[in-house]
DNA sequence: ACACCGTTCAAACAAACGTTTGAAATGAGT
DNA sequence: ACTCATTTCAAACGTTTGTTTGAACGGTGT
């Protein structure tokens, strides 16, 4: 019952930091990471967690105060710096494009290629890709409003160039292309880190040779959201067909 | 451990299968819909659904042999018929379009419409459109393996078509696109439903306005990924920018 | 040698989990 | 009236859940 409202502690033993024992928090961190990809959150518990991570079963509540506050650090940890990297290419590509809009694909590109790039290069384990293509629709509330709070800034921040690279795209219509590309974006991480990690069992008859490196996933990504960000929107007349 | 791998007993009280009490049945397979899509599988418990359906605990082992039965009914119950219709429009594009390549379009209509049309009117909730958003990355690998079996028609009916009306789109290449208008279509049906229930808390930013009906959602959909499976696909080739 | 603070640990807590049981209730067939 | 199969029910089964407890451990500063 302690004050979980707040954001997540970076500090929650006192105040007063300790450098050492950082050891334990860290693997709880990767192996709550591993395991929520593999059996989801619910289906994890705090007994399989600290058994896999060789620690005692009462370490989750005192390094994050109970299995809540393992869980926001989990998603933290990875997405406040994959935003920030979102947030620092959107800026470069604002510099690069010198007053004019930003195109469309520099924008995609900014906002794509630290998922799947940065991510591994930045050492991370496929892991969180997993897991971050489920966090879109977790039904948790209390993580809910956290991960909305954590994607707010990069949201208000991308849209307004979105809506410059797409002139006359009514707003209505940009917040749906972009929830549309987010799921795009999160179920290919999803579909790809399992493919990558082999784990699949049965990939509902996908050829072998489907294989992606992470690049060619990234631009395969943009083309396509670039495309379909692109398309026509006459939502009044019927279809053609 | 009764034999949960064949596929859904419809029968599941011996063979003679009798008419009249299928209302506790049909209630449970409601609720557990409802709170399945609002708290997940995993965080949904045989008595919450027992409780809410005014039913008795041990009725979802009577009715369904376990929770697993139960949830594979909730599935099945909706996804066969859906799967149906999408290939019977298919198969009337086909008839229409008499021997030529069926259009995109089309084909992408007889995919998505149904998703979002004919589930309601069918008298479906909009408890099922929440729950197959989030149905594709389920961690439960007996429910993945169960989804896979029933989706494999579809796919394998879909697939010639979408490479017939995309000349020259690598297998490869095709396999992803359609990985990505699935990941599209279901993270809009999570996020539409979400919003046509107001159930939303705090919608990331989005302004009122965004509401769409369900023809508008289907026409954005399919705008959105026939642009999208359209795009190029330079995988070698370095981004313009 | 002492005290101190951060950390770990085994043990136990009440609560909730899915499932099982055996006895009642129900209603149609003869 | 009786039988029989189907369905419901309260109660209990043994596990597992997240969390708490209080003692022990291991360094560091004095």
């Amino acid at each position: 019952m302690s004050t979980l409202l707040t954001f997540p502690d970076q500090s929650h033993p006192p105040a007063v930091a300790k450098v050492p024992s950082a050891v334990t928090r860290l693997t709880l961190l990767d192996t709550a990471e591993r395991l929520f990809a593999e059996r989801g959150i619910d289906g994890t518990s705090v007994r399989d967690i600290t058994k896999a991570a060789a620690a005692n079963v009462s370490a989750v509540n005192y390094h994050f105060g109970g299995k809540d506050g393992l869980v926001e650090a989990v998603f933290f940890r990875r997405l406040a710096p994959l935003n920030d990297h979102r947030l620092t290419r959107l800026a470069a590509a604002v510099k690069h494009a010198g007053g004019s809009p930003v195109p469309l694909e520099d924008i995609l590109d900014a906002f794509i290629r630290p998922s799947v790039d940065e991510l591994r290069t930045g050492g991370y384990s496929d892991d969180f890709l997993r897991l971050m293509g489920r966090c879109l629709q977790e039904p948790n509330p209390k993580l809910e409003t956290f991960l909305v709070g954590v994607f707010a800034e990069v949201v208000s921040t991308f849209n307004p160039h979105f809506l410059r690279a797409l002139p006359g795209l009514p707003e209505r219509e940009l917040f749906w292309r972009t929830s549309f590309m987010f799921g795009t974006l999160h179920h290919a991480l999803y579909k790809w880190s399992r493919f990558e990690t082999c784990q699949f069992a049965s990939m509902a008859g996908m050829p072998h040779t489907s294989r992606l490196t992470g690049e060619q996933l990234v631009r395969s990504l943009i083309h396509y959201a670039a495309a379909g960000m692109r398309a026509p929107f006459d939502l009044g007349t019927p279809l053609p067909s």
